[in-house]
DNA sequence: GAATTGACGGGGC
DNA sequence: AGCCCCGCCAATT
Protein backbone atom coordinates (compact mmCIF):
# COMPACT_ATOMS: atom_id res chain seq x y z
CA UNK A 1 0.00 0.00 0.00
CA UNK A 2 1.43 3.29 -1.08
CA UNK A 3 1.01 6.86 1.21
CA UNK A 4 -0.22 7.94 -2.19
CA UNK A 5 -2.42 6.32 -4.33
CA UNK A 6 -1.28 6.51 -7.81
CA UNK A 7 -4.30 8.84 -9.47
CA UNK A 8 -3.00 11.34 -7.36
CA UNK A 9 0.49 11.35 -8.64
CA UNK A 10 -0.50 11.60 -11.89
CA UNK A 11 -2.95 14.44 -10.63
CA UNK A 12 0.08 15.74 -9.79
CA UNK A 13 1.85 15.67 -13.40
CA UNK A 14 -1.44 16.56 -15.24
CA UNK A 15 -1.18 19.91 -13.27
CA UNK A 16 2.48 20.91 -13.97
CA UNK A 17 1.51 20.02 -17.74
CA UNK A 18 -1.18 22.31 -17.10
CA UNK A 19 0.93 25.36 -16.64
CA UNK A 20 2.65 25.12 -20.09
CA UNK A 21 2.08 27.94 -21.62
CA UNK A 22 0.07 27.48 -25.60
CA UNK A 23 2.94 28.00 -28.02
CA UNK A 24 5.75 26.25 -25.83
CA UNK A 25 6.95 22.58 -25.32
CA UNK A 26 8.49 20.86 -22.46
CA UNK A 27 9.76 16.51 -22.09
CA UNK A 28 8.97 14.15 -19.99
CA UNK A 29 11.96 14.16 -18.03
CA UNK A 30 11.19 18.31 -17.14
CA UNK A 31 7.93 17.10 -16.15
CA UNK A 32 9.44 14.33 -13.57
CA UNK A 33 11.75 16.60 -12.11
CA UNK A 34 9.12 19.43 -11.46
CA UNK A 35 6.82 16.55 -10.41
CA UNK A 36 9.37 15.03 -8.18
CA UNK A 37 9.11 12.45 -5.44
CA UNK A 38 10.17 9.38 -7.22
CA UNK A 39 8.78 10.73 -10.67
CA UNK A 40 10.55 10.15 -13.94
CA UNK A 41 9.97 10.25 -17.52
CA UNK A 42 8.49 7.20 -17.93
CA UNK A 43 5.69 7.94 -15.60
CA UNK A 44 5.11 11.20 -17.25
CA UNK A 45 4.80 9.20 -20.28
CA UNK A 46 2.43 6.59 -18.94
CA UNK A 47 0.24 9.21 -17.19
CA UNK A 48 0.02 10.70 -20.02
CA UNK A 49 -1.43 7.26 -21.71
CA UNK A 50 -3.44 7.00 -19.30
CA UNK A 51 -5.24 10.25 -19.08
CA UNK A 52 -8.63 9.63 -19.84
CA UNK A 53 -10.47 11.59 -22.93
CA UNK A 54 -11.96 14.71 -20.70
CA UNK A 55 -8.31 15.24 -19.34
CA UNK A 56 -7.06 16.28 -22.57
CA UNK A 57 -9.26 20.05 -22.87
CA UNK A 58 -7.23 21.17 -19.99
CA UNK A 59 -3.99 19.26 -20.25
CA UNK A 60 -2.33 20.31 -23.08
CA UNK A 61 -0.79 16.74 -23.65
CA UNK A 62 0.39 17.61 -27.04
CA UNK A 63 2.92 20.32 -25.88
CA UNK A 64 5.14 17.41 -24.19
CA UNK A 65 7.40 15.48 -26.40
CA UNK A 66 10.78 13.33 -25.63
CA UNK A 67 14.45 15.67 -25.04
CA UNK A 68 15.24 15.09 -28.85
CA UNK A 69 12.26 16.86 -29.74
CA UNK A 70 10.55 14.85 -31.77
CA UNK A 71 6.91 13.58 -30.90
CA UNK A 72 6.50 9.43 -30.05
CA UNK A 73 2.56 9.78 -30.46
CA UNK A 74 2.61 9.24 -33.97
CA UNK A 75 -0.43 8.81 -35.77
CA UNK A 76 -2.11 11.49 -33.70
CA UNK A 77 -2.75 14.72 -34.40
CA UNK A 78 0.06 15.79 -32.36
CA UNK A 79 2.49 17.50 -34.46
CA UNK A 80 -0.76 19.53 -35.98
CA UNK A 81 -1.57 21.38 -33.01
CA UNK A 82 1.69 22.08 -32.07
CA UNK A 83 2.40 23.80 -35.73
CA UNK A 84 -1.50 25.39 -34.92
CA UNK A 85 0.15 26.98 -31.68
CA UNK A 86 3.27 28.34 -34.14
CA UNK A 87 5.51 25.25 -32.69
CA UNK A 88 8.27 25.15 -35.83
CA UNK A 89 9.54 21.82 -36.98
CA UNK A 90 13.31 21.70 -38.64
CA UNK A 91 13.92 19.31 -41.58
CA UNK A 92 13.71 16.11 -39.43
CA UNK A 93 10.23 16.43 -37.60
CA UNK A 94 12.13 17.67 -34.92
CA UNK A 95 11.16 20.76 -32.77
CA UNK A 96 13.64 23.15 -32.42
CA UNK A 97 14.05 22.96 -28.69
CA UNK A 98 16.38 25.61 -28.43
CA UNK A 99 13.92 28.04 -29.24
CA UNK A 100 10.32 26.63 -27.95
CA UNK A 101 11.07 24.77 -24.59
CA UNK A 102 10.07 25.93 -21.66
CA UNK A 103 12.03 27.06 -18.45
CA UNK A 104 9.56 25.33 -15.91
CA UNK A 105 6.73 27.31 -13.54
CA UNK A 106 7.59 30.44 -11.37
CA UNK A 107 9.38 29.89 -8.50
CA UNK A 108 6.20 31.47 -6.46
CA UNK A 109 3.63 28.95 -8.17
CA UNK A 110 6.09 25.91 -7.34
CA UNK A 111 6.82 26.93 -3.76
CA UNK A 112 2.43 27.67 -3.16
CA UNK A 113 1.57 23.71 -4.94
CA UNK A 114 4.43 22.07 -3.30
CA UNK A 115 6.53 21.64 -6.40
CA UNK A 116 9.99 21.93 -7.55
CA UNK A 117 11.72 24.23 -10.15
CA UNK A 118 13.75 23.12 -12.85
CA UNK A 119 17.61 22.91 -12.68
CA UNK A 120 19.23 25.90 -14.33
CA UNK A 121 20.65 25.40 -17.28
CA UNK A 122 24.17 25.98 -18.27
CA UNK A 123 24.88 26.60 -22.08
CA UNK A 124 24.92 30.20 -23.36
CA UNK A 125 21.40 28.81 -24.69
CA UNK A 126 18.44 30.60 -23.13
CA UNK A 127 14.78 31.30 -24.64
CA UNK A 128 15.56 34.98 -25.63
CA UNK A 129 12.30 35.93 -26.33
CA UNK A 130 12.10 38.60 -29.64
C1' DG B 1 6.91 -12.62 -8.35
C1' DA B 2 10.19 -12.48 -12.55
C1' DA B 3 10.28 -10.81 -17.15
C1' DT B 4 8.77 -7.57 -20.50
C1' DT B 5 7.16 -3.32 -22.31
C1' DG B 6 6.48 1.60 -22.61
C1' DA B 7 4.03 8.73 -25.27
C1' DC B 8 11.86 8.39 -21.50
C1' DG B 9 16.81 10.33 -20.22
C1' DG B 10 21.82 10.64 -19.78
C1' DG B 11 26.36 9.21 -20.71
C1' DG B 12 29.59 7.02 -24.06
C1' DC B 13 31.20 6.16 -28.46
C1' DA C 1 23.36 13.35 -35.83
C1' DG C 2 23.21 8.29 -34.67
C1' DC C 3 23.56 3.80 -31.79
C1' DC C 4 24.13 1.26 -27.46
C1' DC C 5 23.73 0.44 -22.63
C1' DC C 6 21.88 1.24 -18.17
C1' DG C 7 18.75 3.26 -14.88
C1' DC C 8 14.28 4.70 -13.70
C1' DC C 9 8.95 3.78 -12.38
C1' DA C 10 4.36 1.64 -13.39
C1' DA C 11 1.42 -1.72 -15.57
C1' DT C 12 0.84 -6.07 -17.88
C1' DT C 13 1.74 -10.84 -18.82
Amino acid sequence: MRNEPDYLLYERIYRVIEQVPHGMVSTYGDIAAIVGGGCDARTVGYALREMPENRADSVPWQRIINKAGDISTRGLRQRQLLEAEGIAFDARDHVIMARFRWAGPTPEWATANGFNLLPPREEGEQLSIF
